[in-house]
RNA sequence: CGGGGCGUAGCGCAGUCCGGUAGCGCGCUUGGUUCGGGACCAAGAAGUCGGAGGUUCAAAUCCUCUCGCCCCGACCA
């Protein structure tokens, strides 16, 4: 490709509105340009990228078996409704009516898809399994995009879908999935840490997120310093020293104080892990008390999947009518009528403080268990970073932030059931198809590899997804010997079917030093008179400072053994 | 949805407080000089001042409404 030629709107100046370094490097190096908010064109550079990444998920996806297929991203209300995902999903599906006046709705994700292409066609156990792939368009109306494609409402997703026989099959299905997603990423250079997660809106039981690390991510995961213990926080429980105190009568205390645990402990001079925090939620209508030791937060997730979705925080005057306090000095103590939930940690503890029910008082010296009538003990709390480590016996919890590259679910049979997608067994039963759904996200996967491969110049593409191999820089093309060489040098590399991209731009050297060092392709070949004259020209790895001196006949093969050692740093 | 910021030439911005009919840098066009890490000289082209309404002799500037974008939070496979 010739620079010259080459749609390729490289910014001199850093776009200001980008904070994380790959939305930086994205926009600067003309990859991406914004339409809409959480939406982008591709331009070729960055096309070429996103196809490389396609390619390596495609191989590691058909050496696993599976079958790349292509669906409607246009899809009708009915398919939704039948697993109930119409309303679950909500404002996140852009949803809108045809001329017909019917619900339609750009599709999120594919399941309800692919359950209803099998049930339709997949008759037999003889037919099972089946590995069915897609690397297409989806669309989530995010509440905010953000990080320029980090997340976004248009974006690429290869997701597949098992479809097995039993349980058995699924948990191959599922191991297979997750060696080939250890490949992929491996292939892109990317170390990821794979955690347990939360199956949220999709169902399912087993769930393993493919997690990057990097200050740029939005999900928080929790990694044992010692075991290999990693869940996101959503998750991720721990295992407390229960407080045991001394044990002595509750006795009233004035705490002229704002409310709050922080505020409480300080003026009492207690540490935080002495207090019981009560917190008041509506669960289904009713007033649902939720205990969690004061140094640690509830965890809403947690709370959604225990006690069920339709849970909401108690307002300011339902929590005065029913403890005569305000927020901060409440505590199911003297309060019968509602069910209270309290943290597994907080079992076995004494000598608590918690709220009187009372402005201004608390109580101290409670005993969790002979003062507390708890309805049961779960696991509800938010884990911080240095608790203890609830796999191991000595490990220390951190925390890291993480961006979620794959996302592999064990749904079971939650849509083959709901949409009746059966099939007759050897033992001539119907059953339905035990199913599992795996996606990856493509442009995050591009964000990430920048995330990783980057200088404070530009990007440092590893080979493995480099938009082109090789960047052919002559220094000053009016020069005759200089231009001939370095187009004797595009057109032989062409021959070789290694496609370069060469500067023939006439523009000054920096100039095309600063575009090339942005644009990060991993060998440049530069090309001058100065060293022509001494015979050589010059081959730098754009991830290495040194420089070597190669004669143009030798230019070929020696930059054909550098990518190939290159190539062999991503091999798997 | 809450908080903050911003929409003026292709890009980055000044001008807005205090109203008088738009400017700077980069880029672009033409000519020339240059040519190993974002060159220089000269001449030029290019703007519905996000949109609508209002106040005024006069609005980028004041008022009202509205659209959009970015960042933080909430939310989120």
């Amino acid at each position: 490709m010739r620079f010259s030629k080459y749609f390729l709107p490289t910014l001199k100046e850093f776009p200001k509105e980008a904070k994380e370094i790959s939305h930086v490097l994205l926009l600067k190096s003309g990859l991406i340009k914004p339409l809409m908010s959480g939406v982008y064109e591709y331009l070729p550079l960055g096309l070429r990228v996103i196809k490389n990444i396609k390619a390596i998920i495609r191989e590691e996806m058909d050496r696993i078996g599976g079958q790349e297929l292509l669906l409607p991203v246009l899809t009708n209300r009915e398919l939704w409704d039948e697993s109930k995902r119409w309303d679950d999903f909500g404002e996140e599906m852009f949803k809108f009516k045809d001329r017909n006046k019917r619900d339609l709705c750009l599709a999120p994700t594919h399941e309800e898809i692919i359950t209803d292409l099998a049930r339709r066609e997949i008759q037999s156990y003889r037919e099972l399994p089946q590995l069915w792939y897609q690397i297409q368009t989806k669309f989530r109306d995010e509440p905010r995009p953000r990080g320029a494609v980090l997340r976004i409402r248009q974006f690429f997703m290869k997701d597949s879908y098992s479809l097995d026989r039993d349980f058995e099959g699924l948990d191959k299905s599922f191991e297979k999935h997750y060696d080939a997603y250890t490949r992929i990423f491996r292939k892109c250079g990317l170390d990821i840490v794979v955690v347990g997660a939360s199956s949220g809106v999709m169902g399912g039981s087993q769930s393993n997120e493919f997690m990057f690390l990097s200050e740029s991510g939005e999900d928080s995961i929790a990694l044992c310093d010692k075991c290999d213990y990693a869940a996101n926080i959503e998750v991720a429980t721990t295992r407390l020293q229960p407080i045991c105190g001394e044990k002595k009568k509750i006795k009233e205390i004035h705490t002229p104080v704002v409310g709050t645990v922080d505020a409480v402990s300080n003026f009492l001079k207690k540490p935080k892990e002495l207090f019981i925090k009560s917190l008041l939620y509506i669960i289904k209508n009713k007033p649902v008390f939720v205990l969690v030791r004061g140094d640690h937060d509830v965890n809403e997730n947690k709370l959604a999947s225990i006690l069920g979705f339709e849970f909401r925080p108690a307002h300011t005057e339902e929590v005065k009518e029913l403890t005569g306090a305000e927020i901060g000095y409440i505590s199911p103590i003297g309060i019968d009528n509602v069910k209270t939930y309290a943290d597994s940690n907080l079992r076995n503890s004494n000598g608590m403080i918690t709220g009187a029910n009372k402005n201004e008082y608390h109580i101290e010296g409670v005993d969790i268990t002979r003062d507390i009538n708890i309805e049961k003990f779960i696991d509800i709390i938010t884990v911080k970073n240095n608790d203890p480590c609830p796999q191991c016996k000595n490990g220390t919890i951190k925390i890291k932030k993480a961006i979620e590259l794959g996302h592999l679910f064990k749904l079971g049979t939650k849509y083959s059931k709901s949409m009746k997608c059966l099939f007759t067994d050897n033992d001539g039963t119907e059953k339905p198809i035990v199913m599992g759904s795996y996606g990856i996200g493509i442009e995050r996967l591009m964000a990430a590899v920048i995330d990783k491969f980057h200088d404070n110049k530009g990007i440092l593409w590893p080979v493995s997804v480099a938009p082109f191999l090789i960047h052919i820089i002559p220094i000053d093309i009016s020069n005759d010997n200089v231009k001939e060489t370095s187009e004797e040098l595009y057109e032989t590399f062409l021959r070789e079917n290694i496609e370069p991209l060469i500067d023939d731009r006439d523009e000054r050297p920096g100039f095309k030093f600063h575009d090339a060092d942005l644009i990060g392709i991993p060998v440049q070949i530069i090309v001058g008179d100065r060293s022509l004259k001494e015979g050589f020209c010059e081959i730098k790895l754009r991830h290495e400072e040194k420089k070597q001196r190669i004669s143009p006949s030798e230019v070929i093969s020696f930059v054909k053994k550098l990518i190939f050692q290159e190539r062999k740093k991503y091999e798997v």
